[in-house]
DNA sequence: TCAAAAGTGTTCAACTTACACCCATGG
DNA sequence: CCATGGGTGTAAGTTGAACACTTTTGA
């Protein structure tokens, strides 16, 4: 019943694709490449690339990203593998996909200049090739589901940011509107963020105080059994 | 950059590993096979087998079980797919895991005992092949998470099932104790359940009343947005 | 001086938690 | 008649949701 000799087993290509999120102009935003190769050439993608023998997964993911974004440590979550027969039509292909959050300000503008990608809102995906539109779906529902409880959307934003800014970056993600005394009482309450002195002064004449996570005190929470919930 | 031709790349062994649950006598187990070949010949390992071509992930899943167990249409779902390089000292293999819920009565006992698998107390598993130990504590978490906010636990009971067999399902996948009324009244308040007029007496004089999920119901207050958290 | 965004507290409703006694029955 | 597990409700505390006005300042 248990097949006892590994070289009898049918191998295949394993794939990964990236869904790399992005915030900006208070939307959530994906990076899709127009593929120019075949099949499915001219058409909008996922950004993908094949598992190599000496690396796994994560280290397979991080290169694809770096090599379109030139971003290192990138806040990476495996999400899901799909293994439909004729998912790909080239050939039969397993692929393992992982969300990105990158900061989109850090991303290399030469690299989107040099290369056929471009930043979509969410709301406005096009059709993409394969499976790639499930991968996406299935994606953000995770993405939703990850930052109602683990302090993740920093990832998304510059270092110091304003208040409203994370409410926005929320509301982006969980598509809803929250009340703004609420949003902040709730982070409040969660003692997570370090207000500093310095204020924004670009999107107000009054200016809105910046804040900063402590990932720090966070740790040291988590360590005790700190959880949250948003 | 993105390369274009299918031919060039690696391709690997796909394993499927299953974490298979069951429950009874009040405890979660999870069924073990002793190996008969190696790599780690002798060994406690999950149950598992390679991917063919001509399936896709969960036919494979569904095909391991069958074989082993002799069930169909078993409550299974994807955990995570593992890939670190010598995970697998024999070759590169890449292996996906599925966690299954199967009603331990159903299970038919001649598989049982013409296979060298063993039922194990969730709390008492022993050392593992390879990964196969951070892939139950991964699959338990997931189960853990889903149990709390999908009616799945009925997967491990009988069709009718007494409250307090519910209850101390949730408890032992959950590893806390909770209150009886609570508990009742918060099942209740869902309206999932049919109370039905035959009593259990197996475990009292008594008697308990028996219960029944209503899948049917439970759908149609999904479509309607329903959702709990237990 | 006014437009535009920042900042701030309270009240009410909903939900969660803790908790103790009577019931039915077989042995 | 009693030991065993079954069944039931309420009160207090906590959390979440709704809601409106004042402040600051550059143009």
């Amino acid at each position: 019943m248990v097949l006892n000799n590994y070289r009898k087993e049918d191998k295949v290509l394993l794939a990964i694709d990236c869904i790399i999120f992005g915030f900006y102009q208070e939307e959530l935003k994906i990076l899709l490449v127009e593929r120019d190769f075949k099949p499915a050439k001219g058409e909008w993608s996922l950004i993908g690339g094949f598992l190599k023998m000496q690396e796994n997964l994560e280290e397979a993911a991080a290169r694809i990203l770096k090599n379109l974004t030139g971003l290192n440590k990138v806040y990476m979550e495996q999400v899901h593998c799909y293994s439909k027969i004729d998912r790909d039509p080239e050939e039969r292909t397993i692929s393992v996909t992982y969300f990105a959050l990158i900061n989109i300000e850090h991303h290399c503008k030469e690299l989107l200049r040099q290369n056929p990608i471009k930043w979509f809102d969410i709301k406005d995906i096009p059709t993409l090739i394969f499976d790639h539109n499930i991968m996406v779906k299935e994606a953000l529902t995770l993405l939703r589901n990850r930052i109602s409880c683990k302090p993740i959307g920093f990832e998304l934003l510059p270092e110091k940011f304003t208040m409203r800014q994370l409410q926005k970056l929320y509301e982006a993600i969980l598509d809803t509107e929250l009340d703004k005394r609420n949003f902040i009482n709730k982070f409040n309450s969660l003692d997570l963020l370090t207000k500093l002195k310095e204020k924004d002064m670009s999107s107000s004449k009054k200016g809105a105080f910046l804040f900063e996570f402590d990932q720090n005190k966070y740790h040291k929470k988590v360590e005790k059994g700190f959880s949250f919930k948003i």
